[in-house]
DNA sequence: TTATATGCATAAGAATATTATGTATATTTG
DNA sequence: CAAATATACATAATATTCTTATGCATATAA
């Protein structure tokens, strides 16, 4: 992915929220999705992307639909049932992990 | 570290912080003061802890004072100069992070 | 006396990402 | 019109970071 080494271990969380907004995304688009809502801050690299996407939907959580647009291949990846679940248990360990880390770095902040 | 795989690259910055904060400390009292103040969330593991204390070291961000104390050794580390100024840096890093992955996960936020 | 806590360390392996390629078509630019 | 850039996928080699498993040693609690 990009610069700071803090994005390692966020890609999957990033694929699922997308296509849980956006139903069905193909990976270049993916890739320009990414870079225009963070303004160029964060560009994922198709060396990361790909093979994460192969991966989830190995693990059942992707499927695919292949597309001839333009005469160029591309490939749709939409959410499964179980890929839609784990996108709200990987939101929330989003939501832990920043928790967590604002306490470490803001010492007037606790955890209940 | 732990659980989520979202901590992944944010130890040093954990380690930096709470150096910043504390003047010094050593291994094992990095590895409690995480714990508690994470009420057990995020535990850090030695085999990730000592090395990267390590390689801070190397990397002239942190210095070392051995001390025995109850006749078992200690080895304090706290920051040097390049130490203050790469904390910065990082607690920068870690707020762009936060910010990044809100702008994607909440589609309602925006980015100037 | 046996387990747990304190305190350090390293090696093997897993997981994740970067960098470098490769293939192919379409479009823009000089 | 040729060359560069954009679109679209893919994989291999390497780097980085962490987990798991060990190992050593002393102190304290069960």
């Amino acid at each position: 992915m990009a610069n700071s080494k803090l994005y390692k271990g966020s890609l999957v969380t990033i694929i699922l929220k997308l296509l849980n907004e956006s139903d069905k995304m193909y990976g270049y688009e993916i890739t320009q999705k990414v870079k225009a809502l963070t303004k160029g801050e964060l560009k994922i690299t198709e060396g990361a992307l790909y093979p994460a996407l192969h991966k989830l939907e190995a693990e059942g959580l992707l499927e695919v639909e292949v597309k001839k647009v333009d005469n160029r291949l591309r490939k749709y990846y939409r959410l499964t049932e179980k890929g839609s679940k784990e996108t709200v248990t990987k939101l929330q360990e989003l939501q832990e992990y920043i928790m967590t880390m604002q306490v470490i770095v803001n010492p007037k902040l606790s955890l209940e």
